[in-house]
DNA sequence: CGGTTAAATTGAACATTGTTTATTTAATGG
DNA sequence: CCATTAAATAAACAATGTTCAATTTAACCG
């Protein structure tokens, strides 16, 4: 068949990122296969190379969807100016984002790019804005001009966060089987920011 | 060609990890192929197949290796009894073992079993194994009979580590331009040891 | 030593994968 | 209405994991 009207081209690419997500969804990274996604969305494998260089890229677009979801979802935390408090929040929002989209947060780590492949700077820009989110949550814990110590603080943070909701989750270290990953993230939240304020705030 | 007497079948075993070993410390994960293993050890894809079940039990075998590869080098570490700095050194000498074997390391974590698979038993051992070494190095923080909080506090800390190193390493998050990684990681053990004499060392 | 057995190795096969390309078909616009 | 252009397809390619019948040969036993 040739040339169809069915669908324009920023519809299509809708489609085809909504056929991925529910594949991820339901089988996870491994079965995101172009003719998988194509048969989804009533195309061909070779329709979805109009839209997306490669796979790679298909799924890098499929990650910042998620990304944005996760920061609209963070943002929804109103400040209270206690640092505490907010990250606590914040780490606690995180979890119930994986708990409600595990896989799709999986595809997010677990995928690498080819070597020597880069990401894409509006990926990491949008990174960075969601790294925002943690940041500010710190600011009265800075004087206002370290901008620098606020940003290893907050990348930080959230790094070590990362890491128990990646193993819990992954099965690699039996951290679920002894406490339920939001008490565990609470329970780093609480001793990072604690020795945070016994150390001084600024990077040794 | 049929029987060989050329090697025995540990031999077989070993030279087929010791390939495989080699092929993801120069291209990663994905180099990673049954055919090339066999061509670098003389032998056809199917042979491997009388040594391993799948391509996903030589994973596990492979990181099973680097698994114990790195308990010893952990173990290498004499433990002066001030936890501070035992585990200050524990952290220095996982962020070396892993700047030593980055590729080998990532693939301890990139490697996800098919869905509704289970990692072995003796294989969760080594883990749990290689876990002591942090337990035994906090030690001196827990009552005697705390074993489930310093077992806790041992894989909390670690996770936090490995989401720090982790992170740093693939690119995903831009730590390592931010601070070394050896930095960050000596950051985020004293500051985590801190919070912890803070808050008292048993879960909340 | 010779014949039998059983293990090991192979090569070819299969289904799937990502990706490219020539070809066909529909929309567009003069 | 016809020429042009864009889009979609089907078919092809090489590479992958995995299986298996056929074959070769070491080991064993009389």
């Amino acid at each position: 068949m040739g040339r169809r009207s069915d669908h324009s081209r920023d519809e299509l690419y809708v489609m085809a990122l909504d056929a991925a997500e529910t594949i991820v969804r339901e089988d996870g990274l491994p079965a995101l296969t172009a003719r998988k996604v194509a048969a989804r969305i009533g195309y061909t494998a070779g329709t979805l190379y109009n839209l997306f260089r490669n796979q790679d890229d298909l799924v890098i677009h499929l990650n910042a969807r998620t990304l944005t979801c996760l920061d609209t979802e963070l943002r929804q935390i109103r400040r209270t100016g206690d640092p505490q408090a907010d990250i606590l929040a914040l780490g606690r929002a995180y979890v119930s984002f994986i708990s409600g989209n595990v896989r799709l947060w999986h595809v997010l780590f677990d995928h690498r790019l080819a070597a020597g492949q880069e990401l894409p700077d509006w990926y990491s820009a949008r990174i960075d804005r969601m790294m925002g989110v943690v940041e500010d949550a710190l600011t009265p814990l800075f004087p206002a001009d370290a901008f620098a110590d606020r940003r290893s603080a907050a990348r930080l943070l959230w790094s070590a966060v990362h890491g128990v909701c990646s193993l819990s989750t992954s099965g690699k270290l039996g951290i679920v089987t002894d406490v339920p990953l939001t008490e565990a993230v609470d329970r780093l939240v609480t001793v990072l920011l604690a020795g945070m304020a016994t150390t001084g705030t600024e990077m040794s």
